[in-house]
Parts: structure tokens; sequence; C-alpha cells
DNA sequence: ATGGTCGGTATCCGA
């Protein structure tokens, strides 16, 4: 017997979708059944596994109710995972991003009853300390991504899509805790932030600024090098959830999972959710 | 103006 999706109105449950930078998956594995517990999430974006494929915690996903899982890791550094409740496709024809093999990256297509969805996940190079790209090769790095996301994105218009992860940008003006004393600072200097907007604008709209007014705060990442990261309350928005144009009007709900960043061990990231009717 | 803390892995690099 089928299951009748009437949409919002009803209340209907549609796909979760999260995402979640977790600084380690061996470290912070266990952290997963609470994120499940809270989010519960059909689809986990992971970033910065830090995990080899040999060394990756299969037993670790499945126990916290993930049967499907994509996984792209290196040592030390980096890393991407996609973990699923749903079968899942890999999508294999995606580029080798600023040619360096590195990690970043990984699509699948997942089968809802309206259709076909395909799911980005994304982790966008940091960009060091220094936010000139002639001074910094890894700010270089981080333009260079982008400019190539735009390509992408740019051939065709992205339908059906969802593209999530940490982008390591603050785009809006309070998505960082003062716009003024970060308009220099990497994560939220023009340049950057301009970019990110022209990689949205190629088809893509923010669907957690969709809940959320633009002059309200919103942060998704504190860093570890506050005493009090709550007291003093200095976060930047660098996780993101994207769906295509052609599916905002199918979000119902989001969610920003700030007490995760009291859990222990705490990433310095906290889990985005968004909710689409499908 | 400066330095502050993490994780992986090695006594430093990247964030």
């Amino acid at each position: 017997m089928a299951i009748k999706r009437t949409g919002a109105a009803a209340g209907a449950a549609g796909l979760r979708i999260a995402t979640w930078n977790i600084n380690s998956l061996r470290l912070r594995g266990g952290l997963l059944n609470a994120l499940v517990k809270e989010l519960r999430p059909d689809i986990l974006c992971l970033q910065e596994t830090k995990v080899p494929d040999d060394l990756f915690p299969l037993e670790a996903v499945q126990a916290a109710g993930f049967p499907h899982m994509l996984f792209r890791g290196m040592k030390a550094y980096n890393g991407v995972a996609i973990l699923s409740r749903l079968p899942i496709t890999p999508v294999d024809d995606t580029p080798d991003w600023c040619a360096r093999g590195d990690c970043r990256h990984l699509a699948v297509r997942v089968a809802v009853p309206s259709g076909a969805l395909t799911v980005h996940n994304f982790y966008v190079p940091a960009g060091g300390d220094v936010p000139d790209p002639k001074l910094n090769d890894k700010f270089a790095h981080k333009l260079q991504f982008i400019r190539e996301m735009t390509e992408f994105f740019g051939r065709e218009p992205p339908r059906r899509s969802v593209l999530l992860g940490d982008l390591n940008i603050a785009p809006l003006e309070h998505d960082v805790w003062s716009h003024r004393q970060l308009l220099d600072v990497v994560s939220h200097t023009p340049v950057e932030t301009e970019a990110l907007l022209t990689l949205q604008k190629g088809g893509f709209h923010d669907a957690v600024r969709h809940f959320v007014a633009e002059g309200e705060k919103l942060y998704t990442w504190w860093s570890y090098r506050n005493r009090d990261w709550r007291a003093s309350d200095r976060g930047r928005r660098l996780d993101h959830a994207w769906v295509s144009d052609d599916l905002a009007s199918s979000l119902l709900r989001h969610a920003i999972l700030k007490d995760a960043r009291d859990w222990q061990p705490a990433s310095d990231h906290v889990p985005v959710c968004v909710e689409i009717s499908v």
C-alpha cells in the first residue's frame, strides 16, 4: 500500500538531509548516534573524516543506522562521506577539483517518490590565514576551487539537486559575529563572499536562510580557541545547505544543532539539516 | 595587537 504524501500543510515527513564537519570520524564516530537521535536524517554528509578508505569505520556507521555509504578519504587531512538510510548511487563523472585528488567532494543520486535527487557533499579549502592569493597558495586554491564549482554548475543549471557541506565561507553580514571585524579575515572577505554568492546565483537557493531572516545572526562554527564558545559567541556560518531553485518550494524545515558544540569530544562545527518534501 | 585550541600524527601542519 502506497503512503500518501500530502506536503507541508499536513506535516508530512519529507527527506531529511544533514551536513556535519565531524573533524575526525574515528574520534567522533560515536557521536553519530546522538546526531541521529536529534535530527533523524535520511542522508548525512560528513566532512573532515580524516580517515583513509581502508580504515573507514563501517561498523560505527552501520550501528548509527546508515546501511548505505560512500566515502573518499586520505591520510590525516580532508575526507568526505555520504551516509544514507536509502540506497544511493555514486555519481562518478565528477571533476578532480584543482587537480589535487584531495577528497573534498562526493555526489550521489537517491530515488525518492517524486523521482531522483542528486546530493553534492563539498569540503571547500579553508584558505589559510592571509587573504591574498598572490601571497598565500591556500587562499589561491580556495578561490580556484570556488571558480571550478561555478564553472561546473554553470554548464547547466542544477535541477533536483541539493548541495551541502563545509564551504568555509560565511557569505552574509549576519553570518559572522562582527561583519566589520571580519572583512579582512579569511572566510568573510569580499572576494570570497562575492564568489560564493555568484556560485549560488547559478541556480541554487540557500535552504537555511529560506527559514531564517538575513538580519538574524546565524552560525554553525565556533573556534576552539575561545575559552567559552557560548559566552563569547564569536561564530561564523561556514556550513551550508542549498537546494536547486526548482526545489525551493519543497523546503519543509531546517535545524542547526547548536547544542552539538558541547558534545564531547566536540567538533568546532555543528550539524545543519534541511527537510524537503519529496 | 596578540594569541588563543584542536586532530593526526609526529615533535609540525592544517584548521
